[in-house]
DNA sequence: ATGGCTAGGCCCCCTAGA
């Protein structure tokens, strides 16, 4: 089963990019983040006509993520436990997948960028991801494969981006996001890029301002896997390709997983 | 310390992204 996950910067933007990208890269499941759009406006039919089962928690103008999957999809459930009324945010869309050998956990995660720190957003960053951790730490007690995949907004380490001292007042890379992101994965998740590719130099996010023809980049998007999806776990990859295959790309590039399942 | 670019909105300038 292949699992992808994408940032593509507004849905309706993107969507004659997307089509082509799952055309070519045919993912069992895809991770949508940035749809920018209600759930009413997110372009189903196209997706369907391809031959996937769409899970929309949308949002007007900001946030929204998606999930596509060739099975139908159950457990469908829309944003992280423990939020107050005061977060609408659409970041977080979880179900469950079918694949060939048995089921798979799957979310769709828009972490917030936490820009300008410090400040508010930066404190609404730090919860939002400490909300994750107790949830992803309760996920585990079912022992099921399960894949959090998305753009978290954290560089992991310095191997993580080309020019690390850029980023050293960012939201992105600060000690206490890093940290953030590393408590999930001490519960016993896998980033799934990281362990197939030890090696830095591979990214996710290039600005518009002429970082990608530098390669000024910066890996962002993440596939974390529980221990029962990282048993699974044959391939990774980041399709930087399709940064180029369109004249209006995403800022983003999809990332994905192929599992044994 | 800042700007560069992109998207959406409710609409010719703002917020937000990272």
């Amino acid at each position: 089963m292949k699992v992808a996950t994408w940032n593509v910067n507004s849905i309706k933007a993107r969507l004659e990019p997307a089509l082509a990208w799952i055309q070519q890269a045919k993912p069992d499941v895809v991770a949508l983040q940035e749809i920018k759009c209600v759930d009413e406006k997110f372009p189903a039919a196209e997706f369907e006509a391809l031959g996937y089962n769409c899970a929309v928690h949308g949002q007007k103008t900001y946030n929204g993520v998606a999930l596509l999957s060739r099975s139908p999809m159950e457990d469908v459930t829309p944003r992280l436990p423990g939020g107050d009324d005061t977060d609408d945010h659409a970041r977080y869309l979880e179900a469950l997948v079918t694949g060939k050998k048995g089921m798979v956990r799957v979310a769709a995660i828009y972490a917030p960028n936490g820009n300008p720190q410090p400040g508010p957003k930066f404190d609404y960053k730090l919860a939002w991801l400490e909300r994750l951790r107790v949830h992803a730490k309760a996920l585990l007690a079912n022992e099921e494969p399960i894949v959090l995949m998305g753009d978290y907004n954290v560089i992991p380490t310095e191997l993580d981006a080309d020019r690390p001292k850029a980023w050293a007042k960012d939201a992105l890379f600060q000690p206490e996001s890093r940290a953030a992101l590393r408590r999930i994965e001490n519960l016993g998740y896998t980033d799934a890029f990281r362990a197939q590719h030890p090696e830095g130099g591979h990214y996710t996010f290039w600005d518009y301002f002429g970082s990608w023809e530098r390669n000024n980049g910066i890996r962002i998007d993440h596939l974390l896997l529980s221990p029962q999806a990282a048993d699974l776990l044959k391939a990774s990859g980041i399709d930087r390709e399709v940064r180029g295959a369109s004249e209006k790309p995403s800022d983003h590039v999809p990332v994905w997983v192929e599992l044994d399942i």
